[in-house]
DNA sequence: GTGTTAACCTTACGTTGTTAAGCAGGAGGA
DNA sequence: TCCTCCTGCTTAACAACGTAAGGTTAACAC
């Protein structure tokens, strides 16, 4: 285990990363109630309270799992959409598709971070993960300034679809909506992910709204003057896709 | 405790309100890590073992506590809407609503149910609070009938929608976002919670869309002609993804 | 009187996170 | 060579946990 000559680097982080990596294999295969000291020490083949030579106590041994975790985040999603055009509204929707992946793959460091309540709330720049937010927000601005959506609040459109792909893995993670898509066929077509599926058909009403187009073209030359938030449009009947019963 | 004369009442009731009172207590002062056997048997004056007379451990009880805070929502949220016009947009809006408050109100039923991994994926009617989901698509589909909002798969809406919300409150509950959102001086207008001032925000961007008003109409003439629904338009994935065309 | 059942109780077991005390061994100075 | 200090562990023990096993008591039926 030692390294033989070179002397400033201590032995320690063997240790510390062994933990690390038995800690980490331990969630991801029976999540947060399967890590214990003791069964990570186990795997290793240290006493528990070796652990606390490294880490204070179980939460900061969780929370350095969870951050290694989402250290990858930020780097997962470039790669993601790397190849797409800048400020093209494909790398935003990339960039949602692959929130989910990652969210997929890191479940259950996902359900410990939004799972264990901190003291207080957190800075944003404390989540695990953030650097994902960062990198929302510059495809965000960029479609922005690129005129490939809507030009507003930059931030408020950065929560908004965050809050969509979130709030879909969320609830996919807590239940299975299969059976309430079941009439839905295209929601079933051969994509690898129930939840992926879903939000390539999220996308069109996320570019395009709920309001029915007659509805929009109607009222905007009013809406051009005054713009309240809660307004309610009138509606006309209008059928943009044709489909069987419930589609 | 015991009835001295009524029979037909048992008086098992008495203790098993007292069980799951002190257990709704313990969960919404200190979260489930609060919840214990011997410290709910502590507040109504039994010992531990008692509670296994009347549940059968631990994860049942936390069960019921939860499902019956949730059995209120569906409740909650009818009387939330229930004087807004049928099929309006603001129904639906107010019911958005009446989900955060809801969320925020019974932030740790809501952890619970969305931290706990259940040995399978459970079916929507399983989920506590599933009733919520009923309201929710009843007043997508009167809107849609009533030509309020765009006619697409009603199931399709309706997720899209809960996602939003159930997202934004569970992005909320692990992070502190103000800061992010400190430039966006609407946000933080004099509102009960700022996740409701927000989501009064994401209502227009839910309406219009994130597609530039010029965009859409540019694009519009020629979407009269050809319209597959699931055809790839504007900001589908790279990653061709083999899509139904009967959606 | 006998038997059954409901509604508790006490005791105890194994596991958990965590602390305290101490030991082995290498490094460094005298 | 001897002493001291630090690092990296160990064992022992603690309180709290979920829960299993079995005893006790009162109410009730026959």
């Amino acid at each position: 285990m030692t390294l033989p000559n070179a002397a400033p680097v201590p032995r320690h982080c063997d240790t510390e990363t062994a933990i690390l990596e038995a800690a980490r294999d331990l969630l991801a295969e029976g999540g947060l109630e399967a890590l214990s000291m003791r069964a990570v020490a186990a795997r290793i083949g240290v006493s528990a309270t070796a652990i606390y030579h490294w880490f204070e106590n179980k939460e900061a041994l969780v929370d350095r799992v969870v951050s290694h975790g989402f250290d990858r985040s930020e780097a997962y999603l470039w790669t993601a959409i790397e190849s797409l055009p800048k400020g093209s509204v494909e790398r935003l929707a990339a960039l949602g598709e692959a929130y989910i992946r990652f969210a997929i793959e890191n479940e259950q460091y996902f359900k410990v971070i939004f799972a264990i309540q901190p003291p207080a709330p957190r800075h944003i720049d404390d989540v695990p993960g953030h650097g994902g937010y960062r990198v929302l927000r510059q495809c965000v601005v960029d479609a922005m300034e690129a005129g490939n959506i809507r030009r507003t609040d930059p931030d408020l459109v950065v929560l908004f679809l965050w809050s969509v792909v979130h709030g879909l893995v969320t609830i996919f993670m807590a239940c299975d909506p299969k059976d309430m898509l079941a009439e839905c066929e295209a929601c079933n077509s051969a994509v690898e992910h129930l939840s992926i599926s879903i939000f390539l058909h999220f996308q069109e009403l996320i570019r395009e709204g709920l309001t029915p187009r007659e509805a929009r073209e109607a009222g905007s030359a009013e809406r051009e003057t005054t713009a309240p938030p809660g307004r309610d449009g009138p509606g006309v009947t209008g059928n943009a896709q044709p489909r069987g019963s419930s589609c």
